[in-house]
DNA sequence: TCTTCAATAATCGCATACAATACTGTTATT
DNA sequence: AATAACAGTATTGTATGCGATTATTGAAGA
């Protein structure tokens, strides 16, 4: 008995913290969050590197109270590593850390997936197909705009189902997605096989939930392994300088 | 007048805050943190309850700024809705956000069984079946150490994952869980069939990892059915008082 | 008696100030 | 020359203070 999809509540950006009446300032710890998740999802903000409380303070006009609760905030989502007395880092995922990420991701899509096989609205259909031709149309210059629109595909996707946490975990593995691509990943591959998309939306609408599952699984799946590549570079100066040490003879404690 | 303290969180003595161990200088603000997360889930405070950061910070022992911070963590988490400039409350999840929840932690536990079949090593085989065996004792008497034991037979499994990311994930739908079975939940429901555990094992042990899926999605889909229940109460002094408002024939607005 | 509204109290949002800790460059010791 | 000890600086951890916003109370008007 299919339920009609559920729409989700007017987008609360994100979490649970509600959005002020229209009209209302918006607390600037907010707007310093959204600052810095921004920054490193788009990769401003490049995986690992120092972020000092004072200097992002003043950057963004605010004083470090803001930003540390921001950090706090960030760390929650894996985004930020904090370590104590030594301040924040942009989140460097290690290769093992990535793949149970996209594990995590495969299940949660595939729950999505589910979800929205036989409940898709013609509305919904549709937006679906008009994305997927941007896909396409992007694909054939293939800029930075392509890998985008692949990644607002399964955002699209969680929110069709009507489920704010679903949602959210989505969205958040897919945060680290970004983070992981930009350490482990091609140059540039695109992402996603656009024709995968395509089927994904035909065992959708079919009311296939086994199908769209395995598709879903399937895609996910291929995602990792055309996209993922052997580690480029070290997170920690002593990993990054140990072979330079041995080459010079030199015997790291 | 200042408002009586109520007991609000465990002496920060008790919170198994990494001790001085090294003389490791744990930040005080994770241990307000886990804190305040810990009386959430066991309910000393219950959902709806406002969260004053004066009068949580005078009870930790703490300034207000560390209160916040933990604030803006917890509701990250789902456990803390943050209002601006009307401060905070623990949750209080609707039925609707309880059924999101109940949906994803099957989708991730369902994930976790794939994982785990066939995985186990006696070890971890025996492990569990010294747990079921808890639960079975527990189960006797009927206390809430049953429940307890229900809740930590699924972290358990979880852990034995190896993934952190999924662990993660589900004890952060566990600890929504606690939240919504406070509101929902029948009284004294215990929330799983030991057997259902005991099958599962045994699915696990054999490396029929889609009987052990079947199995998790079943078991936890029981959970709900059994334990679930219409609202008992609500959140607002409004709600609580309107039934006895209009038995007496007043008209609230 | 029921509303409207102003005064007051309580609480939050944020910056700043001070204390504690870690980093860096220098000097002393072997 | 290498290591150890130290001091100065930079950065983080936490408390406190002040203006802003919201809730509450009480009184005046209808």
């Amino acid at each position: 008995m299919p339920r009609p999809a559920r729409p989700l509540a007017a987008s609360k950006s994100n979490s649970n913290v509600r959005m002020p009446e229209k009209g209302a300032p918006v607390p600037r710890a907010q707007a310093v969050y959204k600052a810095l998740r921004r920054a490193i999802i788009e990769q401003a903000l490049k995986p690992g590197v120092k972020l000092p409380e004072d200097a992002i303070g003043e950057q963004l006009g605010v004083s470090r109270t803001l930003v540390r609760e921001a950090f706090g905030r960030l760390a929650v989502e894996g985004l930020v590593e904090l370590k104590p007395n030594r301040g924040a880092n942009v989140a460097y995922p290690t290769l093992e850390e990535a793949r149970d990420v996209f594990e995590v991701r495969r299940g949660l899509e595939r729950l999505v997936a589910e979800n929205l096989a036989g409940r898709l609205t013609p509305a919904q259909s549709a937006e679906l197909e008009a994305h997927v031709r941007l896909e396409e149309k992007a694909h054939e210059q293939d800029g930075p705009e392509s890998i985008r629109l692949s990644g607002e595909f399964h955002i699209k996707l969680a929110e069709m189902t009507g489920n704010a946490l679903l949602l959210r975990y989505v969205q958040e593995a897919s945060s680290r997605c970004s983070l992981i691509l930009a350490i482990y990943g091609r140059p540039h591959s695109s992402e996603c096989a656009v024709s995968e998309h395509r089927q994904l939306i035909e065992a959708l609408r079919a009311g296939d939930a086994a199908r769209a599952a395995a598709l879903m699984d399937h895609h996910l799946q291929s995602v990792v392994t055309r996209a993922l590549l052997a580690p480029r570079g070290e997170r920690d100066i002593r990993d990054v300088l140990a072979p330079y040490a041995l080459s010079e003879g030199l015997t790291p404690s």
